[in-house]
RNA sequence: GGCGCGUUCGUCUAGUGGCCUAGGACGCCGCCCUUUCAAGGCGGAGAUCAGGGGUUCGACUCCCCUACGCGCUACCA
C-alpha cells in the first residue's frame, strides 16, 4: 500500500435518487483520483434506516454509469477494504464506540427522545443556543453499565470544552472552531447503527481514504470529525469542502427544489458528456478561457486547488448550450442510432412502429444542428408520419406572408402546379427547390416572403426542418395531398 | 439567536500587488449568411471587483469593520 496514494470516495446515502449537486461531488472526487493515478471508491451510507429508499441504490449506480464514472472498489465489485455498505459494518462501529467509551471519550446517554425534544423547546423558548445539556455526561461507569442492561441508550462523543479545533481545508484554508461551542453528539444510535460522524471516520480510515471531498454543508461538523480522529489516535484525511450548488432561489439545491435528479436529465435528452462538462464548470475551471472540456482533459488536469469556494447557481441555459455543442460533435453513424432510439422514445404511440429507418437516415442530418436535446427529436420528426400534417389553425397559412387568405391560396395553388410537374422518379430536394424558387416570378414575391405558407402546409408550423429536404423525404403523393388539404382549408 | 462559509458583468468564471482602461463562456442586442427555425461568422452593451476603513509608491488581489446571502445548529446525511 502506497501511503501517499490518492484515494477518494463517493459515499451517498440511499435516501432518494441522486441529485445534481450530489453527483457533482462524485465527479470532483472521481476526477481527483484519476488525475492523480489514484483510486476512486463507492460506499453506501445506509445508516438511517428510517429514511432508506431501497430503489435509490440502483439509481446511484445508474447515475454514475450514465455519466461514465467508474469506481475501483465498491459494493458491487468488492475490494480489499469491504464491505462497502455501512449496514454491513455495524460491528466495526460498535467496537469503535466501545473503544471510545473505554478511553473516556464517549459515554452512554439515556436521555429519551421526548426529553431531548423538551430540552430543545425550552432552550428555544429561553432564546438559548440549542444543544445537548450534558445530563448523562457524568454518570459513573458502573451505573452506566448497569442501566445499559435494562435501558435503551445512545453513545455520545465527549467533545472538548476548551480551546479550538482547526480544520485545514484545501479549498478554504484554515477554519477555526471554538470547542466550548460544540456539543456532544450521538455517535451510536440506540438501534446500534452509527451516525455519519462515527461511520465516516471508521470507514475512511479503514478504506485508506486520502481526501474527504464533500459538500460545504459538512464544514460545520468538521470539528466533530477531527476530534473523533484524535480520540481514536488516527490520522485524519485531508478535507475539501466543495461549494454548494444553488437553485434559482439561491438556496441549496435539493430534492424539493425542482427537477434536480440527475437521471431526469438523462431522460430529458441530455448527453452525459455535456452534463459532465456542465457540472464540472460549477466550481472549477481548467484555465481562463476553456469552456468545452473533454473527459480526457478533466481527468488529466483536475485539481482541488482550482476549485472556488463560492456557491454556484445551476444555469439551464448553459447546459443547453453545451448539450448542443456535444450533439454537433457526434459522429454521423452514432448520430443515426441516437436519432433512431430517441425518435422511437419520443414519437407518440399513434405513429406505427417499427419506424422507417431509411426515412430516419435522411432526416437525421437535418436534425443535428437544430435540436437542444434528444427529447426534441420526436416532436421535430412528427410531421413526417401520418397522412396529413399536424393540425394547425388556418390563419397560420398566411400569418407570416404579409398577406391574407388570398395570398396563401395563390402560393398553395402555384406550388401544387409546380410540384405536380415533377415526376416521382425525379422527386429530389434539388428539383423541389428549383420548382419552388420558380414561384417567385408568378407570385411576384420573394421566396422568404411566401415560403412560410408551405412550411405550415407541409409541417404544420411556420418553422421546422428545411422545406425542400422535408418535401423530398415526405414523397410526392403525401406532399401534394397536404398542399391540397391546405388549399381546401383556406 | 449562535457558529461557520461566501460576496468580480444577469449567470458560470479568469485573476495570488503593477500584464486590468478587469479576460473568457452562457444569455441578451445588432449585422452577415440564409427556404423557415437553428447552427455558424463578426461586432456590441454589460462589473465604480458588496460597502467602508487601513497597509503599500501602487490593491480585485494583504489586514480590519460593516452589510447582505447561504450553510449548520437531529438518535438525517
Amino acid at each position: 500500500m502506497n501511503l501517499s496514494e490518492v484515494r477518494t470516495r463517493y459515499a451517498p446515502s440511499p435516501t432518494g435518487d441522486p441529485h445534481v449537486g450530489n453527483i457533482r461531488t462524485a465527479i470532483f472526487a472521481w476526477a481527483m483520483a484519476r488525475a492523480n493515478n489514484g483510486k476512486f471508491l463507492l460506499r453506501l451510507e445506509d445508516t438511517d434506516q428510517a429514511r432508506l429508499v431501497p430503489s435509490s441504490v440502483d439509481a446511484i449506480y445508474e447515475s454514475l454509469r450514465w455519466l461514465g464514472i467508474d469506481w475501483d472498489e465498491g459494493p458491487d465489485i468488492g475490494g480489499p477494504h469491504g464491505p462497502y455498505v455501512q449496514s454491513q459494518r455495524l460491528e466495526m462501529y460498535q467496537a469503535a464506540a466501545s473503544n471510545l467509551m473505554a478511553k473516556g471519550a464517549a459515554y452512554r446517554c439515556f436521555c429519551t427522545a421526548e426529553r431531548l425534544d423538551a430540552m430543545r423547546a425550552a432552550q428555544a423558548a429561553a432564546k438559548q443556543a440549542p444543544g445537548y445539556d450534558g445530563r448523562c455526561r457524568a454518570i459513573p461507569a458502573a451505573e452506566s453499565a448497569a442501566r445499559a442492561r435494562s435501558e435503551p441508550f445512545t453513545v455520545r462523543f465527549r467533545m472538548k470544552t476548551a480551546g479550538q479545533t482547526v480544520l485545514h481545508d484545501i479549498i478554504r484554508g484554515d477554519v477555526a472552531f471554538e470547542n466550548a461551542l460544540q456539543d456532544d453528539f450521538v455517535a451510536l444510535k440506540s438501534d446500534g447503527f452509527p451516525t455519519y460522524h462515527l461511520a465516516l471516520i471508521i470507514d475512511d480510515t479503514d478504506m485508506r481514504i486520502s481526501h474527504a471531498i464533500r459538500g460545504e454543508e459538512w464544514i460545520s461538523s468538521a470539528p466533530k470529525h477531527l476530534q473523533v480522529y484524535e480520540a481514536l489516535g488516527l490520522q485524519p484525511t485531508a478535507f475539501a469542502h466543495l461549494p454548494l450548488i444553488v437553485g434559482p432561489d439561491r438556496k441549496k439545491l435539493s430534492k424539493r427544489s425542482g427537477d434536480t435528479a440527475l437521471l431526469d436529465y438523462a431522460r430529458g435528452g441530455y448527453l452525459p458528456d455535456a452534463m459532465l462538462n456542465f457540472l464540472v464548470l460549477l466550481g472549477w475551471s481548467l484555465d481562463d478561457k476553456t469552456t468545452i472540456i473533454s473527459r480526457e482533459q478533466l481527468l488529466q488536469h483536475f485539481s482541488l486547488e482550482r476549485v472556488v469556494p463560492n456557491p454556484a447557481l445551476f444555469d439551464l441555459e448553459k447546459l443547453h448550450y453545451l448539450n448542443g455543442q456535444y450533439i454537433r460533435d457526434i459522429p454521423e453513424a452514432d448520430w443515426l442510432d441516437l436519432v433512431a432510439t430517441w425518435a422511437d422514445r419520443t414519437l407518440p404511440p399513434t405513429v406505427a412502429r417499427p419506424l422507417d429507418r431509411a426515412l430516419l437516415a435522411r432526416a437525421a442530418p437535418l436534425l443535428k444542428e437544430r435540436i437542444p436535446t434528444l427529447a426534441a427529436i420526436g416532436p421535430a420528426l412528427q410531421f413526417f408520419f401520418g397522412d396529413s400534417a399536424p393540425a394547425y389553425p388556418r390563419e397560420l397559412l398566411w400569418e407570416k406572408t404579409g398577406g391574407g387568405p388570398e395570398t396563401a391560396k395563390a402560393v398553395l395553388a402555384e406550388a401544387i402546379a409546380a410540384l405536380d410537374g415533377i415526376g416521382a422518379a425525379s422527386w429530389h430536394a434539388d428539383e423541389v427547390q428549383t420548382a419552388i424558387r420558380g414561384l417567385e416570378g408568378p407570385l411576384g414575391s420573394k421566396l422568404r416572403k411566401f415560403v412560410s405558407a408551405l412550411y405550415v402546409a407541409i409541417e404544420g408550423s411556420p418553422t421546422g426542418l428545411p422545406l425542400f429536404d422535408s418535401i423530398a423525404i415526405l414523397g410526392r403523393e403525401r406532399t401534394l395531398a397536404r398542399l391540397q388539404a391546405a388549399l381546401a382549408l383556406v
